[in-house]
RNA sequence: GGGGGUUUAGCUCAGCUGGGAGAGCAUCUGCCUUACAAGCAGAGGGUCACAGGUUCGAGCCCUGUAGUCCCCACCA
């Protein structure tokens, strides 16, 4: 057999172990009837840059559910792929252009996105490298890209339809704008944050001259577009100015005093300016009393050349120019300081700029509503459960959604213009001429939303609008693995072109995981510089190790912190199996051959695998419940603890010894290692590959078919319950010693006394292998010939002791357990002496009392038999 | 303003349908016992945020309070 290295070393072994699998195209997910499909989309990485540890968060959770399924038996396809990112993408273009003193019009549009491919083609193959030190065993030869041809197709299909079906439509609305992008963005773009400002109270006099308004603005520059002055219609204190107009300071154009709910009476002064142009509320109160818009910024914010004085300052020069000049004029009456929302844009942090504009929208009222019963009917199941209301909450108060943006990279619009008679058409045709005049016509320069195009991932990439049969056979995908901080961005949009275009869910089930943060607890980002780059700790503890850090100790939806500490207690497991199954394979004979289990099974035998069968269920159970932590964390308990400290030592003798006990041990050793790495594969799955290669002589874990599961057969909990009361008597001669300081040296006879036939009879064996013919080793694993005394429940081991002890230290030690003893007693008895207990608690409980005080009271005999005895040997 | 998460050992976090609280790290003690010092054997350490309630019984269910984090809305 060939043998493990020595030291547990990843980085001599993942790389290869990945190219293997890759030659044998083992995650290639093949149609196959007889079998149940299984797929996961993968949450298309930007193009950006690189992976961060959320997305190794991401894509470990999608592997460890693939893998498991892959080796249950179903046919598994995990899609990769990336997504273009428009605005981020052609910022980031955009800004590397700049360093070098080129613009985008340098470029042209043709230029510029020669380039942008061939930004999308370094990155994109960046990150896959980047998946696959990660192990993802995703299917590379469906990878797709959000513009490739395919996709492309899709989203000029959908366009079309939806246009066709009059839910996507042109029209002036405001929308948010990002002066530094040079791009709307939708409502989801944009992220509010506190920031200080001021509140200018200004004085608005009235035509009439009979006096003036006044009103608070945070915002001055925009008086520049005032159409109005809005206030309350219930408001009596204003009732006698309303369809009077005012004089626009430093403007002096004339303006209506209209009456509008939208005011608050209690807020401020009570009266609003009303700017239709860059403010979505008075937008509406423009729309509903028919004011005229006033655009007065460019699309850079600054100041248009209506207003030659300000004209070609920016917003914020504009706002100081504009407030002299109002303080000038005796139209400042007093500025406060304030706090206020202000909403940012999500790429690049530049103040968004609400302001009127032509654009492309999609009505979301009547598509969200077979979207909203899909997740509530239980089609779809959010996991967990809560963030079905976050969904809800969004698709309930759901807003058009504005699709076009102002950039070169990305689906351009499929719409076409005649410049000459304004005849406008949409057609998935690359080119179009009028249909009334013949005219070659121009296709709208915008580009579409990124998320326009991801809401179709889970089809588009399985070849809609072609009724493939990989669509036939993979959809609807199994489920959906992200964060919650894209819900509404994406979650909620691929439902809702689910359900319109496949007219059935993109998933069953989306699993919501939490971000990563820094050790501090702090989102881990690029202006702090705290993020971690997975390839750095894969290079230093593997990706084993990363991948089983971040499955573990996290509960779904919840955000976890990233310590080294974590990471290094996941490579030390990792060693730890290592070196378990170097044992193993030592204390085989060259000629070994796997038979399964052996048919005599001892107590401990039967005791390991009985737990390895529970085990077996509960990984099924956890994993089918998406409670990967809890799954991994039971994996850790039992190969450390269980296998590891209880059962290797337990074999030791045995492997000293010649004949069918030591064969028998080889056996399960490996029985139960063999089951381990199978388990454990889908979270650790190179050092689960090496070793069982090794194991197997070259056999491949990832593609065996047969992932353990729960075997009545096997179930010997009669048995191991009696072996878990030797581990007790273990236990307690260890601690004992240890309490007492008694050396190694000392050495002392070991009695066992039980008044149980059964029990006798086969902890007998035991004892007599481990005691008798093997003692001596074992005794020197496990010091039974130097224990003093212990007692278990049924049955006691003791051993003269008085040479090896300070008895007055043992008489304090008993006089302690005495006292645990009794108080156990007293909270029983005052348990089993309650009326309503005894009445209303299922009666296995209450037999489970009784036992329990039965079992206590026999165990305050025995020690106050022990301290008697010490007593005696005292005198 | 509306909604949600979270509060458990010194630190980071588990804890499934309610039946005397767990892990890793850290601390203390003793060990290089030939798979592993990235290790072994032990030990200490918790009013499960607080106050009520339901229940025979609450870390878990209900109500309220406080700290903390987040999401949505965007009152000029």
């Amino acid at each position: 057999m060939k043998e493990l290295a020595k030291n547990y070393d990843p980085g001599a072994f993942e790389d290869r172990i990945y190219q293997q699998w890759m030659d044998k195209r083992a995650f290639h997910a093949e149609i196959d009837l007889k079998k149940i499909p299984y797929t996961i989309v993968i949450p298309p990485p930007n193009i950006t840059g690189q992976l961060h540890m959320g997305h190794a968060l991401d894509e470990t959770l999608q592997d460890i559910l693939i893998r498991w399924k892959r080796m249950s038996g179903y046919a598994t396809l995990w899609l990769p792929g990336t997504d273009h990112a428009a605005i981020a993408t052609e910022a980031k273009i955009v800004e590397a252009m700049r360093k070098e003193g080129i613009t985008k019009e340098d470029l042209g549009r043709n230029g510029f996105m020669k380039r942008a491919w061939a930004w999308k083609e370094q990155y994109a193959g960046r990150i896959d490298r980047q998946l696959m030190k990660l192990g993802s065993s995703c299917d590379w030869e469906r990878e797709r890209f959000t513009m490739d041809e395919g996709c492309t197709e899709a989203v000029k299909e959908v366009f079309v339809k939806y246009y066709e079906e009059g839910l996507i439509y042109r029209g002036e609305r405001i929308i948010n704008w990002c002066p530094h992008c040079l791009t709307s963005i939708s409502n989801a773009e944009v992220t509010y944050e506190e920031q200080d400002g001021c509140f200018w109270h200004l004085r608005y006099p009235l035509s009439d001259g009979s006096g003036f308004l006044e009103l608070a603005t945070t915002r001055p520059e925009t008086l520049l577009g005032d159409t109005a002055v809005a206030v309350n219609p219930k408001d009596e204190r204003y009732a006698k100015f309303v369809g009077k107009t005012v004089l626009l300071p430093l403007v002096g154009r004339e303006v209506p005093v209209v009456a509008d709910s939208y005011v608050d009476m209690e807020f401020g002064t009570g009266v609003v300016k009303i700017t239709p142009a860059h403010d979505p509320n008075d937008f509406m109160v423009g729309q509903r009393h028919n004011l005229p818009v006033l655009n007065v910024m460019t699309d850079d914010a600054k100041i248009t050349e209506d207003y030659p004085k300000y004209a070609g300052m920016d917003r914020y020069e504009a706002r100081k120019a504009i407030v002299a000049d109002l303080e000038e004029g005796g139209f400042l009456i007093k500025v406060e300081p304030h706090t206020h929302n202000v909403g940012t844009c999500y790429r690049c942090g530049t103040t968004v700029e609400p302001r009127i504009s032509l654009q492309w929208f999609v009505k979301m009222a009547e598509l969200a509503k077979p979207a909203i019963e899909a997740v509530r009917s239980g089609g779809i199941k959010f996991v967990p459960e809560r963030f079905e209301k976050l969904y809800f909450n969004w698709m309930e108060d759901i807003r058009d959604w504005c699709i076009s943006r102002q950039l070169w990279w990305g689906h351009q619009i499929p719409a076409f213009y005649c410049d000459d008679c304004g005849e406008l058409v949409v057609t998935k045709e690359r080119h179009a001429t009028c249909p009334k005049c013949g005219k070659t016509m121009r296709q709208d320069p915008d580009t579409l939303d990124t998320w326009f195009s991801s809401a179709l991932w889970p089809f588009s990439t399985l070849g809609w609008p072609e009724k493939t049969n990989d669509l036939k056979y993979f959809y609807p995908t199994d489920t959906l693995v992200t964060g919650y901080d894209i819900i509404t961005f994406w979650v909620s949009r691929m439902i809702v072109a689910g359900m319109a275009h496949m007219n059935e869910v993109p998933f069953k089930t989306v699993l919501i995981h939490g971000l990563v943060r820094d050790a501090q607890g702090r989102k881990m980002s690029k202006s702090l510089g705290n993020g971690i780059d997975p390839l750095e700790i894969i290079d230093t503890y593997g990706a084993d190790a990363l991948r089983f850090m971040l499955a573990t100790g996290n509960s779904p939806g919840n955000d976890m912190r990233f310590t080294d500490d974590k990471v290094k207690a996941a490579r030390n497991f990792a060693n730890k199996l290592w070196n378990a199954s170097r044992f193993v394979m030592m204390n085989l004979p060259d000629a070994f051959h796997f038979n399964g289990l052996p048919a005599e099974l001892r107590m401990e035998d039967k005791w390991i695998i009985g737990k390895f069968n529970q085990l077996a269920k509960d990984v099924n159970e956890n994993l089918s419940r998406y409670e990967l932590g809890v799954a991994s964390t039971k994996l850790y308990d039992f190969i450390w603890d269980v296998y590891c400290d209880w059962y290797i030592e337990l074999t030791k003798p045995r492997m000293r010894m010649e004949g069918q006990s030591k064969a028998d041990a080889q056996a399960v050793l490996v029985w139960v290692l063999r089951g381990m790495l199978k388990l454990l594969h889908p979270f650790m799955p190179f050092i689960t590959e090496e070793i069982w290669q090794v194991l197997t002589d070259g056999e491949s874990l990832i593609i065996t078919e047969d992932f353990p599961v729960y075997q009545p057969e096997l179930d010997f909990s009669t048995t191991a319950a009696d072996f878990e009361k030797v581990i007790a008597a273990i236990k307690a001669i260890r601690m004992i010693r240890t309490e007492l300081n008694v050396p190694n040296s000392a050495k002392a006879m070991l009695y066992f006394e039980t008044l149980e036939v059964d029990l006798f009879a086969s902890c007998s064996i035991f004892f007599e292998t481990m005691v008798s013919a093997a003692g001596m080793e074992f005794g020197q694993n496990y010091q039974f010939k130097n224990a003093v005394t212990a007692v278990t429940d049924t049955a006691r081991i003791f051993i003269p002791m008085e040479q090896l002890v300070d008895i007055e230290k043992e008489l304090t030690r008993l006089r302690k357990e005495e006292e645990k003893i009794r108080k156990e007693i007293a909270f029983v008895q005052t348990k089993l002496g309650n009326p309503n207990f005894c009445e209303k608690a299922p009666a296995h409980l209450i037999a489970a009392e009784r036992e329990k005080l039965a079992k206590a009271e026999e165990k305050l005999d025995k020690v106050l038999q022990s301290i008697a005895g010490m007593q005696e040997m005292q005198a």
